[in-house]
DNA sequence: TTAACTATAGACCAACTTGTCTACTAAGGG
DNA sequence: CCCTTAGTAGACAAGTTGGTCTATAGTTAA
């Protein structure tokens, strides 16, 4: 990948994030980087792809970064912990590799565009996806039974869900403890 | 409340609301609305104050039709799953009072806006607020112990945020029958 | 009847959007 | 040294945006 390539992508995401896709013009992203519109326009030959790139880039920035947190935790319950560790991070500006918290890109970028736009949804999904593979894997260490192993799954992934945007919309900058308490029940008897 | 000014409303709620706000201009509004573009300007000094005219539409839209629903169970557990359950049908396209389904209009605006706005957030957070005391009530009923009753509290929330986003990016349809299953577990020994 | 009000249709404006294109410059390799 | 490549600056086109304004029509109440 590009060196400037890579550093437009990285202003659109931060700006995009920040503020909103639809609020972001290429005027704003070209002065932001301190590029020629026709340098932006030599990578990417849409506004649209370069959404997309955007989503593609943090999607990776954000699967690296938490296998790389859950790596330093013991399989299974702990790395679970260590998510929702990581998520309390995020909310309360503690994380720098992740960037001022504004919500999650994935479901903000859903949220603008919805069915409209069936490229940018289908990224957001399979983000999605993967981290519910991550914590599947976790459950599986230590939960043989299906239907609880499933039970525990959803429910992770909802807690999640839960905490950024409680975070987000209501400010609770305590939501990821919430939820850390909520999921230290749910484990309780499964050490 | 004029019915010409409720009609603007309707429309340009639900159109916002599918599309997204950005994404809909004034004269697609007033296209679909069978208006005169002065007849909206008549109403509302601009497009800001119609996009905050539809989130305290949807805001009594969807508080007034969930204390009927929790009005019909009894206070405390059974309201708290019929919450839940109402939240399935939202998802699921049988509540017709709350129209097809594309998330949570208020969390999509936010995500839309974040900052930037801060008429809008502070609108959406005053919802969500509202909707927290309707909680908050019905747990009241139960239980007494101010920890575990904050712990439910945020939890609940937690858990009711988490059903709408992995619905609405996910496609989960049965999100809100998880976070059912989650609540039943967290409730099982307090009827 | 007349006056006041509210509506309609749509021209119009200024600003902004994405995207193209020209003209020019700097760097690096054969 | 020349040629290619990748960059810059920014004018420009075509379309859209929110918002104003004029001209006209229908309704209602005094």
């Amino acid at each position: 990948m590009n060196n400037k390539k890579r550093h437009i992508i990285e202003v659109a995401f931060s700006l995009f994030y920040q503020k909103g896709i639809h609020a972001v013009g290429i005027n704003e992203i070209i002065k932001t980087a301190s590029i020629a519109k026709k340098t932006l326009y030599n990578h990417f030959v849409s506004k649209d792809e370069l959404i997309i790139a955007t989503l593609i880039y943090r999607d990776q920035l954000e699967l690296t970064h938490l296998k790389f947190k859950l790596e330093q935790a013991e399989i299974g319950k702990d790395a679970l912990l260590a998510l929702f560790e990581l998520l309390d991070d995020f909310i309360n500006h503690r994380d720098t590799t992740l960037g001022n918290f504004r919500g999650d890109y994935f479901n903000n970028s859903c949220a603008e565009y919805g069915q409209s736009n069936q490229l940018v949804y289908a990224t957001c999904q399979s983000h999605k996806e993967a981290i519910k593979n991550i914590i599947q894997t976790h459950i599986n260490a230590f939960e043989q039974n299906p239907e609880k192993n499933q039970f525990l799954v959803n429910t992770l992934c909802l807690l999640k869900e839960g905490v950024i945007n409680q975070a987000l919309v209501q400010g609770d900058t305590n939501s990821a403890l919430d939820a850390t308490a909520c999921v230290e029940n749910l484990l309780r008897f499964k050490r």
